[in-house]
DNA sequence: CAAAGTTCTTAGAAAGGCCTTAAAAGTAGC
DNA sequence: GCTACTTTTAAGGCCTTTCTAAGAACTTTG
């Protein structure tokens, strides 16, 4: 349902700076390696785009980009060629990528160019945002937002806020929330759920956002997005 | 992507950037300019979404959107409301709105938040309300209200009043009463259940709250909805 | 009308649940 | 291995809720 990016790149260095750019910007990330796996990986995912590098080891990226192009003629591809590869990059068009990138490139252009390829191909990747009141949080990226300000959580915080906001406007029970965040199915004795939940509304009343975690006593506790 | 959003905007140029925007995403498009219109069209209409501005001629859109709630209540509902219009967004969410938006707001964001209430609709299990005259009773969020007017019930004075309302207009035996609430067989030989009668009985006048519970002697209590 | 039987109300004791804080234990990065 | 950050434990205090008890008020019946 989410549609991802599918990322082949053989250089790991590479690879993660770009995985962390597009995460942070809200798409989901598929990475491999080679174009044998790519091309496996697209038999079962159902990718928004692909950004191809040119050189990989065994099947290289014009190649690649052939055989894609035979079975998902509708893919975008993106190819990224070294800055001077002026005649894979003619192979690459030829074999059907929508565009090229030419390495080394800012990745602001990056974003622009897959942007630009995504509102073409109207296939729009989702971004998985959980959005409520004024409260943004991107789960590809891990952030926090009330309104234009950021929050800066631990991951268990995220987590916990994640959780109560996906059932918004719902009392949850404390076990519940231990399985699906904590991942035990028992109350531990100890008022850790109590001590996260202050740290959480500490943090949403620092940052001024108008929304509360609720208490419902005797049960769990309740997302609210407005003040009430 | 067979199921329209039904937009109900009485401004024709915001209405028309609306629709534009929207179907230009792909989104099927339904628009009517009043709450009156909106009502009727939810007859026959089965869409997948309402998105509702607060300032409408005629009703209001809280007053709307509450009224599709008794009729409809899984269905999403996005308000646009004016930036500081923090009454009528608190108002809007009592009556039932799932999320809003404070007008002006970036197309984009409007975007997000319906694919946000979109995916959620598939997802969350339906609200399970108790309407009964001018009560309302929210069992998952455990919360209540008498018209507008929030009630602060315990937990006990809670599940006496659900239990009540579900057997509205039926006298219920105190043993009965006993047993489904207290989950004990027997009564105490205290008054424990007057008790929680007479706490009720309070909250609901304190509330203003044109229903109340009758006695019937010998045997047990009767919520009715309204004076009779 | 008086007595008996119910129901209502109030107040206070006891218990329980929740919040906060501080400090210890655990983790990760330099 | 040291430092900074995150997670967990522990403990005290506060506030809410629940329950009991006892007398007032009301209804029914003789």
């Amino acid at each position: 349902m989410a549609n991802p990016i599918l990322l082949v790149e053989d250089e790991p260095v590479m690879a993660a700076l770009l995985r962390q750019g597009l995460e942070e910007e809200g798409y989901l990330v598929e990475w491999v390696l080679t174009g044998e796996e790519a091309l496996a990986r697209l038999e079962h995912l159902e990718p928004a785009l692909l950004v191809l590098d040119v050189r990989l080891p065994g099947m290289d990226g014009v190649e690649v980009c052939r055989q894609v192009r035979q079975r998902w003629p509708d893919l975008p591809v993106l190819m990224l060629t070294a800055l001077d590869d002026v005649e894979n990059r003619v192979r690459g068009l030829r074999a059907g990528a929508d565009d090229y990138l030419p390495k080394p490139f800012a990745f602001e252009e990056l974003l622009a160019r897959i942007e630009a390829l995504l509102r073409r191909s109207k296939r729009q990747p989702t971004r998985h945002l959980l959005l409520d009141g004024p409260l943004t949080l991107d789960l590809n990226a891990r952030t926090a937002t009330c309104g234009e300000r950021p929050l800066s959580l631990t991951p268990r915080e995220f987590d916990l806020l994640a959780y109560l906001m996906q059932h918004s406007r719902r009392a949850i029970s404390r076990l519940q929330i231990y399985r699906e965040v904590w991942g035990h199915d028992f109350d531990h004795g100890t008022s850790l759920l109590e001590v996260y939940i202050s740290y959480l509304r500490r943090k949403l009343q620092e940052a001024g956002c108008p929304c509360y975690i609720a208490t419902v006593r005797g049960v769990g506790y309740r997302y609210e997005p407005a003040e009430g």
